[in-house]
DNA sequence: ACTATTTATGATAAATATGTGAAACAACAC
DNA sequence: GTGTTGTTTCACATATTTATCATAAATAGT
């Protein structure tokens, strides 16, 4: 699995080794930069940065202009380090797109928290963002599935029912366990639903909807062979 | 294979109960608390306990000082179930040692997948099981059996016969044991079905068909050898 | 060897599960 | 509101499994 990339950007390399010590201890991978110019251009050098952590205060480009260069042309979760709780500057932060606004001095435990919060927020934490099985592939960040070269279009149940089936690929799966995994709890209905939308699924993915297979008396499973 | 024990801890009865099936399902062994105390008694009690489950909203002990008195002595993994995700509650969590943390109304999908999750990151988890006799594999999490090198296509019944057989090879059962074991147990029909799926399982097995031997008078064995 | 009992087998009937299209229903944007 | 899309339910055809029965074969006791 691979470990997430977090950038951090601020002047003073003191506060740069702290917050990178906390989070390299919760295994993860610490880029740093020491003024707005270096981390755009480490930012759009690495397109699998997951979080970037800012400070306000920089010589040249502050961490707000950072901010609103990055959001240009990404969504990925900001957090922003200022040095007093300033109300205008977290209001103006907000604006400007910053997702987490932490003020200095902040506890390291403060600091980890709110990235894992973030992270799990947007899904980076802890989860493979593409599945790959058989010529089908799963874009889970984006929501895609592409079956060779074509994406195909799919419903909300629908992708979390394939999600579900190629995360337990060769995996015998009873309705009740699908309904209990892909529906929520409190869904009490029909689990023939089911069918309907296996029926859906395989005719969308054409060819390979083969893979979806009927276990008689039981429910389904995905798996690509012969 | 020993399972996983959990421990939920949740003072509303139909909650524990719902957390409890979908681990049930997902073949955890569940163990329910109903208040602070109660659980701590539990889990120091029971020296096994791979991970709790914990509510926040409790009487008497709420679910963080629970966890506090936990994180004395432990380092198990621990899940905290809050009523709505509110950001105050989740920085405190952190704080005390909480590994993962989880808002109502949650999907069971999330919930199975950060138990896993805890666990694999703990190496708790054990891997799905694999009969193996004589040469016959069954593959009890794909419901597959394959025979030397070819798979065979059982039915549901014959699929979940041969399993009771392999699960007591050696051991003599009688046609009543057999009935109450592999069908339900209201069922009232006649003994003799058994048979004539016996003799599919035989011709189905080929050459190992013969590992199912015919107690005269009583019932069948499964057995490899003379 | 004969008989009573038990088991094996093949054929058939009954029961059950699945596939499918259409309709009802719900959610949501316009 | 209307229209659109996604979801669930329903009904029926189809497919598959399971149970039952009649009969043949096998076994144990005499």
């Amino acid at each position: 699995m691979d470990k997430v990339k977090i950038l951090v950007v601020d002047d003073e390399s003191r506060m740069r080794k702290l917050v990178k010590d906390f989070l390299v201890k919760k295994d993860f991978i610490v880029i740093e930069a020491e003024d707005g110019m270096e981390a755009l251009d480490i930012f759009f050098d690495n397109k699998d940065i997951s979080l970037v952590i800012l400070d306000v205060m920089m010589p040249k480009m502050d961490g707000w202009q950072v901010c609103r260069e990055i959001r240009n042309f990404s969504k990925v979760p900001i957090i922003m380090l200022t040095a007093k709780a300033d109300e205008r500057s977290e209001l103006q932060g907000f604006e400007v797109g910053v997702d987490e606004y932490i003020s200095k001095p902040f506890s390291p435990k403060i600091l980890v928290a709110r990235v894992e919060a973030l992270l799990r927020r947007s899904n980076m934490l802890a989860k493979d963002q593409v599945l790959s099985v058989g010529g089908i592939e799963i874009n889970k960040a984006a929501h895609i599935v592409t079956v060779g070269d074509k994406t195909i279009e799919l419903s909300y149940k629908e992708f979390e029912l394939i999600v579900y089936f190629v995360e337990n690929q060769g995996i015998a799966l009873s309705r009740e366990k699908i309904l209990n995994n892909v529906w929520n709890y409190d869904y009490f209905g029909d689990a023939r639903t089911i069918d309907t939308h296996v029926k859906k699924l395989r005719s969308k993915l054409g060819e390979k909807g083969k893979y979806i297979k009927t276990i008689w008396g039981m429910g389904y499973k995905f798996e690509v062979e012969e």
